[in-house]
DNA sequence: AAAAATATTAATGTATGTAATATATCAGAT
DNA sequence: ATCTGATATATTACATACATTAATATTTTT
């Protein structure tokens, strides 16, 4: 007999939408620009509006979407000063994150983290843009994790959607990839010496060097 | 006639249930261990479940309730290792604040968090214990808004109210009032001296001892 | 044709109804 | 007294209906 707490209880029909919907906005399949509404996603879901709105406050509460009112809603569209905001807690929240994992003794498993270097140079070799935006995440969400401090992660999480809501453009840039490679390797390879210091830098200026891309690819 | 977005729109019956429900937690008026369930909480506002249960998901999002599955809902209590989960994620933030407004040039204008100092020792002479807090959340809150940084004081915003929450009773620890208000006092000297050393570590020595005495109050 | 007045529409905010189900209650067996 | 199982109760998750109001379309007036 299965444990109790193991018995998967269905999803609820909001997290359903939520998901179906933050989906579609990080796939780009919803743009900026367009005007939605509950009536109409309740519809495509074949759900009524209740579960639909719960989903949507939450997005709403990420800053995914933003409500018009008596419009609809919209995909958020991000401004300078957002990609500045964003980043500057990212910074403040993994710089946080990677001293605390490069100055853990007995040191951390750091065998994911290696292996996101490893999917993401093969992604790369492939061309595979999905592959390497999600190598790209693990890479990052692993710092947080390994913090095992559930609200920072949390918080990372939604900076995530947001960062990969902007970001994705930035990848287009010529040499981006490659790069990112090159700057993730060097944290890496800083954490695993157990060089505090270094390993900030080194995440610091792969954020910085993220952060510019970013801008100069939305202009 | 005033400009459009001066015209103030009336809350909705969500957002006056929020903020019933919250001032109730950290008010104190609703302890943890009682179960609340959505019908009674309508009846007693006077509303309708639908506006109710919006706010609770947006309180349950930030951690002040949880809810037991076909129990009802209860004030969170907080562990030991929510209380350091917390702490970690705040000081990543504060110091960073910190930092950033201290190195600032020109120099911000530091009249309010000054004037929190003042008000909170007045409030100890008074032993205005619900002023006391009000000057501590302003004097913390201040060095968010000065970052000019919405998503971060956001964080701030939300870790603020489980800190009352759980804080209060480190209030009650002999000489700990008195202590906040010399350890502010070293954080705003440093702060308005420009020293942003000395500033990140007095922020830092501030929350660790914070952090201290709740725990001990707790225990 | 332009402006004003009016009606319609579209969207949300709120209220209420319904079904599913975990928990609590209680009777009966041991 | 304690355990077991049936029944009742309480609570939510979701659906649906209604109310409100800003935006839009239509009509009327000048």
């Amino acid at each position: 007999m299965p444990k109790l707490s193991a018995i998967k209880q269905p999803e609820s029909l909001a997290k359903m939408a939520y998901d179906a919907i933050r989906n579609s906005i990080l796939s780009g399949l919803w743009q900026t620009g367009e005007l939605y509404n509950e009536k109409a996603i309740a519809a495509d879901l074949g759900i009524s509006r209740t579960p639909v709105r719960e989903a949507l406050l939450e997005l709403a509460s990420q800053d995914l979407i933003i409500f018009l009112p008596r419009r609809g809603l919209m995909v958020n569209r991000f401004s300078r000063r957002d990609v500045d905001e964003i980043f500057e807690l990212r910074k403040a929240i993994e710089l946080l994150a990677v001293e605390k994992i490069t100055a853990a003794s007995p040191p951390f498993d750091l065998f994911e983290i290696e292996e996101s270097l490893f999917k993401q140079r093969k992604a790369v070799k492939e061309k595979d843009y999905s592959a390497f935006m999600e190598a790209d995440r693990r890479f990052h969400t692993l710092f947080g994790e390994l913090t095992n401090n559930r609200r920072l992660m949390g918080v990372l999480e939604n900076l995530r959607d947001m960062i990969h809501l902007m970001g994705t453009k930035a990848l287009s840039l010529e040499g981006r990839a490659e790069a990112v490679i090159k700057e993730h390797q060097k944290v890496f390879d800083a954490v695993k010496k157990g060089d505090v210091e270094k390993a900030r830098q080194a995440m610091a200026y792969h954020l910085n060097s993220t952060k510019d891309a970013v801008e100069e690819s939305e202009l």
